[in-house]
DNA sequence: AAATTATTTTAGGCATACCTAAATTATATA
DNA sequence: TATATAATTTAGGTATGCCTAAAATAATTT
């Protein structure tokens, strides 16, 4: 079995991987909020388990095997979140918290029996796919919020779920994924963004709208 | 926040002083499987934390703030088991090992959640009584199965949860807490006990009825 | 009471995973 | 191209919590 820490490691490498590109020491570490030296040595750790490549300079990479755990990992998180969210009802903004360090500890069995209870759902409740058991992702198809223009309508698709102050701001304008919402006006030169969620008027920053990622946008 | 082994050695402590009388350096040590050497260190740190009294060679108590951690700890443990047991259909041979793992990471708010989901019960799947908030233990009032004579018939109010193979045994005769069974016979000389459960007669070895605690004993 | 046996403690090590500070290597600037 | 800056790695240190082996203490037997 690997350590708690090892397994963060792995899952925040690939993380990173899916979202920009080179994964280096620096921005792990950042990530991770430990000093490059740390995650040196445990890049060095995961490399002689052949879950990670790594040539010095040139950033870190995951191998199939360290995918793999990664994606295991990724998927008690999310199942996690979601069962937390609709079984026990701990609201949106306190499940990733909880998750974090249940991920850890939670047996095939119970998540497989929370998978079932929860009807195999393929997304948490920020909108994020739930990776299946053979570690195959559900694909997503969404764009950030802050491509739309006026008279856009759309369905909010996934939220960034590591910030538990914006997610109370969007839960108090009921944006959660599902929600249908309608651009009245993008103000000019990067301004904030006014739009209409079921009759209701909400004026959105850009920087928050940054971390809300949309779908099925229409003219209207 | 103490380390989870730290937690591991005042709930055995705590349960250790229950059962029997003074708890030793070794008694510990056997129970919580590391050395002798390992539990004078972590008494030394308790010591120093104020969680535990202990003069060398003299065995070791918990203070109050100690006594409370070690409650704290226990009622994580045994609603858990419960919660696992009801909401997600684990078997109840399953639940402790799970528990185990959970009851250390486990928020007060999800305790919270599950503990009024259950409906504020006082004993799990193996009839231990569950601590209240304020570490409170509910009595149970209950015997020994080996005290019982012919002919007298009981409840089951509790089994030892630490042994997986025990419980599936327990299982496969319906001896669960609140199963009613009768003493058809003891057999002479520390014999097995023979019983009827709902019709179903069955041999419970001496070792077995050990582990089992009864109530409503009552002569039929 | 002395000697043997058992328990407990001390002393010294190991692995994990973090840290700081210094040295190295790569990249950007002059 | 040489030099300054930034990123990365190495070296050495901390704390936890386990280990073994040896020393100290207590309990039991003769």
């Amino acid at each position: 079995m690997l350590t708690q820490a090892a397994e963060d490691y792995l899952k925040s490498i690939y993380k990173l991987q899916e979202k920009g590109g080179k994964v280096s020491t620096g921005i792990l570490a950042e990530y991770l909020d430990v000093k490059p030296a740390s995650a040196t040595g445990m890049i060095k750790k995961l490399k002689s388990m052949n879950l990670v490549s790594h040539e010095r300079y040139q950033g870190v990479t995951l191998t199939d095997a360290g995918k793999a755990i990664a994606l295991e990992i990724i998927r008690h998180h999310r199942l996690l979140e979601l069962y937390l969210f609709k079984a026990l009802g701990v609201p949106w903004d306190g499940v990733h918290e909880e998750a974090e360090k249940l991920e850890h500890v939670i047996s095939e069995d119970v998540e497989a029996r929370m998978d079932a209870f929860l009807g195999y759902p393929t997304a948490d409740p920020h909108g994020s796919p739930i990776p299946d058991k053979n570690g195959v992702v559900p694909k997503t198809l969404s764009i950030p919020m802050t491509e739309l223009r006026n008279g856009q309508s759309c369905v909010v698709a996934e939220v960034n779920d590591n910030d538990s102050a914006l997610l109370r701001h969007l839960g108090s304008f009921n944006l959660y994924p599902g929600t249908a919402f309608r651009v009245i006006e993008v103000a000019p030169f990067e301004g904030p963004f006014t739009i209409d969620i079921a009759g209701q008027q909400a004026v959105i920053g850009r920087e928050v709208a940054k971390n809300i990622f949309v779908s099925n946008v229409q003219e209207t």
